[in-house]
DNA sequence: ACGGGCGATATGTCTATACATAAACTTAAG
DNA sequence: CTTAAGTTTATGTATAGACATATCGCCCGT
């Protein structure tokens, strides 16, 4: 029943991480359901024998990250699951061919400034005519085709664009580290090849592909679309969700 | 220069929050690129005229945010975006229909009770002996087949799975509402439709299917293994990153 | 030139206190 | 019995001050 009965465990070094953990380790073991009450800020308080900031700031991280709900009047609770949440990390292509120790390649296949015709305003979702840059390129890991991008960038929303080389540089990579962004969504789907990227990405027509076709914008201005399609077999995206530090 | 310019501009209500928005803004919008260092606590307490507990609770948040770095003697630094991240939210399927507004189907294909084979153990990442359940089951939305799930439980982590019925209810909803978990791991990646595939998903041989496999532990034990088989192109992913409340 | 020691400094944690605020509960009026 | 007003209470925000801790940079001795 005691609070503190095992906080003596916990060798986090500082005493609010010890009764975030405390908590955080009750509810993930079930001891506490979703649905319980956690103890009040005054009790908890008394149990450490700390000051009441430190538990609000415990709990206030416990909070954030969505384990519990905090009510005024009413207590503090622990939330239900509301779904299987995962964080989907998505690095540059680049970076992400490095980090596997592979020889990254990289290959502009055609690159087409042009004022946005009705296509690209709708991929966009821009309303007012603007100029665009168009490009599809290819990405190689050790000389194997590891993707097949299409892109579009606004070049209204980023003119820095008109002046980027993308003959060197891939798109990804330079509108990561030019360009803020503040949203982005992405979908993910599957396809099989068609004779256009089974031909670019080695691969026989009708196997499949994985999809991500991702959005970017900056309050509310669209930025640039893109579309990447995998090798569906060789590639995985893999998320991984609370590793509760 | 001045960091209180614009925040009277911000009408969040709390002192914290305006700092923290104030700062979100200037990263955001690329006023203050990554590298950056942001100002000191003493100097935003004195533009704000409060006191430095209130500025580092802001600074905390964008720093488990992942916005800023935060180094002892040396100040706060806005980060590089490492990658787009994206917070993947994968619904417990039932769920997912229902709030498509579409009706929910469920259909229990076999079920069986037995000591784990090696096959098994390997799936589940378990090296000694146990019991496990294995399950196959259909999700549909308005009677058109939406999912094949193809399911191991670990019985002796979750010995009340013995208890449940899955012929009434699906095995995801089950787990999610009666068994707390610490980590999941999700892998996407496409295949086409085998011939058991296609007639389960009544689509065609050869079309694509995206599959999500899930392994959920508790504590380094594993609970659940389960593969999940989509029709590709009538299912997508979506994710979206940061609306930054 | 090189490395060790040391002080300055910005962040990290914690306290005791105060008042604000929202929501649940109580009581009184219609 | 229903509604409105007031009270209670737990959380939310903010403060001023204190000490801890990591580390950057400087000075010094070899």
């Amino acid at each position: 029943m005691s609070l503190a009965d095992d906080s003596a465990k916990q060798a986090t070094g500082t005493l609010y991480k010890t009764i975030r953990q405390d908590i955080e380790r009750r509810i993930l073991t079930g001891e506490w359901p979703p649905g319980h009450r956690i103890p009040f800020e005054h009790e908890i308080m008394e149990h450490y024998g700390c000051s009441r900031m430190t538990v609000n700031k415990a709990l206030s991280e416990l909070a954030q990250a969505d384990l519990i709900e905090r009510r005024r009047r009413a207590g503090s609770f622990v939330r239900r699951p509301q779904f299987l949440s995962a964080v989907l990390k998505i690095p540059d292509i680049r970076a992400e061919i490095g980090a596997l120790g592979r020889a990254y390649g990289y290959e502009l296949i055609s690159s087409t400034r042009r004022t946005a015709n009705a296509a690209d305003r709708e991929r966009l979702g821009v309303k007012t005519p603007c100029k665009v840059i168009a490009i599809r390129c290819r990405h190689s890991a050790d000389n194997l085709p590891f993707a097949i991008e299409d892109r579009l960038i606004d070049l209204d929303a980023v003119p820095d664009a008109a002046k980027a080389n993308f003959k060197v540089d891939p798109p990804g990579s330079w509108l990561l580290h030019h360009v803020p962004w503040t949203e982005a969504e992405h979908a993910i789907s599957a396809i099989v090849a068609d004779e256009v990227i089974a031909e670019a990405l080695d691969i026989a027509v009708g196997a499949p592909c994985l999809v991500i076709e991702r959005h970017t914008w900056r309050q509310n201005q669209p930025l640039t679309a893109v579309r990447l399609v995998y090798p569906g077999e060789q590639h995985r995206l893999v998320a991984r969700f609370r590793g509760s530090e």
